[in-house]
DNA sequence: ATCGAACGTGAACAGTGTCAACATAGACCC
DNA sequence: GGGTCTATGTTGACACTGTTCACGTTCGAT
């Protein structure tokens, strides 16, 4: 009954499978059409059978959260290395911030869906382990990004580039300005080409790097 | 067969019964609990009946979304008004602005669901109405909202707190964070209670405005 | 080769969105 | 008043969903 063939009765890889399949499904159509059963039928097993690797569906959607935060995270650092390989010092650590900002606001506008259910409800719905089923950590989802933030955001202070009472304050005033325009984009307040998304970009990073206290000089054009 | 007695066959105001209970609904429960089905027995009407009033589950929806972006242009209104009575000019203006702001986050805070709701894929959806029916505006929801912090945002260059030049800009400098600040507290991702938000503003507030240039003995306490 | 555990299947349950056929009750005209 | 029209609700059905349970199948260790 299965959908699609498969040689063998066990299928190998099921846990992998699936979450591939939702996050192409999520991808496709939006998060209100993923459902578990049509991911069990796009790798041509049985609804049932998913539960053997996920609780829930929300399991799966977490499981996709996941492997959102490792893609984000691995893009952020990318971005962020090259543009610094480029310069020198607070130059270039304020490049690299702000080339993982403009990362950060790319990603959520290319795999929009996906980037919401990375940030919404379910993955602190229950009691239930928070991601792939360490229960220590509430958050453990974005750790790998948030520790390339954490990086960044030193290097800005060890380089020169700001001073160092105000690394308190930046790590949100540098994630929630980016994380508002990348909502504010993928919801639809804003259009979510990429021209809006540079120009939009541009018009918040000189402020908020200035508001901060970092010498314009440094902020490159 | 109805769950909740009813004296007349005929409702008299299902429509906005309906939505009554389905902002109730959603903020007990989350987005996900929400169905057209509940909604319809706690105003005790058979589901289908809901169909003389919305197309949709997705339209009963943008009803709640709606609803929830007038009650935030009055509470952003509201406050921004008190906060101006006791100041004049500039400073007046920026109190104003500041009060705004806080006001949208509170509102996110306090009303967390319906807030994920105004902001959610659905309102989009389809080529169907945006909101009440109105096909003329695709964002018509947050008209109100938005008019009330053009307003605002108008008296900040007009009072002289802020050069006119800054004026394309702020709209989104202030918006973005905002919005990323209450995202971030609905989604789990910073405490959502009222301290928290209260100092995750102050910290916002003050690179802001200087980023955007305004004089910060203007800036309140 | 055997046996337990890991993995997958089938059939079933309740709940959902949605629709078409039918029922009721106001409104409006004579 | 009586008679019709139309807006509004109801019943019953369909296809789909998440989830579970009892049951097959296969792999790996002994």
């Amino acid at each position: 009954m299965a959908t699609i063939e498969r040689p063998t009765y066990h299928h190998g890889d099921l846990r992998n499978a699936l979450v591939l399949a939702a996050v192409e499904l999520v991808g496709e159509s939006g998060v209100d059409a993923f459902s578990l059963r049509e991911a069990s039928r796009r790798v041509g097993v049985s609804p049932s059978a998913s539960y053997r690797h996920f609780r829930d569906r929300f399991a799966l959607l977490r499981a996709v959260a996941e492997d959102g935060f490792s893609r984000l995270a691995e893009q952020m650092e990318a971005e962020a290395d090259e543009a610094r390989a480029e310069r020198r010092g607070a130059e270039g650590a304020v490049a690299a911030f702000s080339a993982m900002g403009r990362a950060y606001v790319r990603f959520a506008v290319h795999h929009q869906a996906q980037f919401r259910v990375m940030f919404g409800p379910w993955a602190r719905n229950e009691l239930a382990g928070p991601c792939a089923g360490k229960q220590q950590e509430q958050d453990a989802c974005g750790m790998a990004a948030h520790a390339t933030l954490v990086r960044i955001l030193d290097d800005l202070v060890t380089s020169g580039a700001l001073e160092a009472a105000a690394r308190a304050q930046i790590e949100l005033v540098a994630w929630a300005p980016m994380h508002g325009l990348a909502r504010l984009m993928i919801d639809g307040q804003i259009p979510a080409d990429d021209e809006t998304l540079e120009a939009s970009f541009a018009v918040l990073e000189r402020p908020l790097l200035i508001g901060l206290g970092v010498d314009p000089a440094l902020i490159g054009r």
